[in-house]
DNA sequence: ACCCATGTGTTACTATATAGCCTCACTATA
DNA sequence: TATAGTGAGGCTATATAGTAACACATGGGT
């Protein structure tokens, strides 16, 4: 199956998020940035989901496998941490977090978000933040940062074909 | 100067706001829409402004105009229905609502916002949305709607030139 | 030992948004 | 004219999201 189906697909999530870790390591070990316990817990169960996690909810995963409470501004630290690294992408239709796939190169936030299982998928196309450079600079404006945000019916939701005859 | 470009320059913007309103007005008798004293008051206030307003400051402005306070709800209210309308637009990026200049059609929430001053400008490109689909459709996903909001410097903020020479 | 920088804990707070209930004005009908 | 139905808006309270400010702790360098 190619990668790019990922998200909408079963799959072994578990290698997902391990490898997602070990990335997320290697790129902090080269930048010299510290990917403490506490910023990997944050980012590990940002990874096991697939769908976009708020930060209360987070805390709430937190504080029960801590045991203890968590307070907002330790998990919007490690957010912060995590945003700046690249490492999650802020969803800002959900106010919500999820796992940056290709933390090391440098892109936009692109998604596409299912309303029915709630699923993000992060695109990464070139033609699509072409356009946008084209239309922005056609305004003389010039662009810093980009937020996609497509909502609709992943492949798993959507009617299962759109022939005339109906079938929910 | 072409339509295009007009939020990023002067322009008299009071012309804007009285052809928005008696555009909403039309709209709303067409659907059998009430465009009430409040909400036509609130779209006013939101065209008003190039940039994107809070449903707070709004409630300011209102409670300013009205001299009595005005609760949330009421303004969220008035909101949902001037976006269920698509006569406005919510940017997530800053839980802020701008004016829709061409409410008729439909069409997508596509902007670019100024990081410096703020402004907001809608941007309806086909060659965009198509880029969506194709995109979207890629990976069998159903596009009900996108949220583009460009961040960056718009022609009035941005350095005057990109030549070698600085010149901030 | 000491300082300093960075990360985390904690309290309190601000900002954004919604639930639920009440009243009023308008309309449709008996 | 009564009266019930409907939709808009007023109001209180509360839920959800995010931040300020200070205290403490650890670990590295001198």
């Amino acid at each position: 199956m190619p990668q790019k189906l990922l998200a909408f697909h079963r799959h072994n999530h578990t290698h997902c998020v391990s490898s997602a870790l070990a990335e997320a390591q290697e790129l902090c070990n080269e930048r010299g940035a510290r990917l403490t316990p506490l910023r990997r817990q944050v980012l590990e169960l940002i990874w096991q989901s697939h769908i976009p996690l708020g930060a209360y909810a987070l805390m709430d995963q937190l504080a029960e496998l801590t045991t203890r409470r968590v307070a907002p501004p330790t998990v919007y630290r490690a957010l912060d941490f995590l945003l700046e690294q690249g490492l999650v992408h802020r969803i800002h239709g959900l106010n919500a977090f999820i796992g940056c796939p290709t933390p090391g190169e440098h892109h936009q936030s692109e998604f596409l978000l299912c309303r029915d299982c709630g699923v993000a998928k992060e695109i990464d196309s070139e033609e699509l933040s072409q356009a946008i450079r084209i239309v922005a600079e056609a305004d003389g404006f010039l662009v810093e940062n980009n937020s996609v945000e497509v909502t609709g019916l992943c492949p798993n939701c959507r009617p299962k074909d759109d022939a005339p005859h109906e079938r929910a």
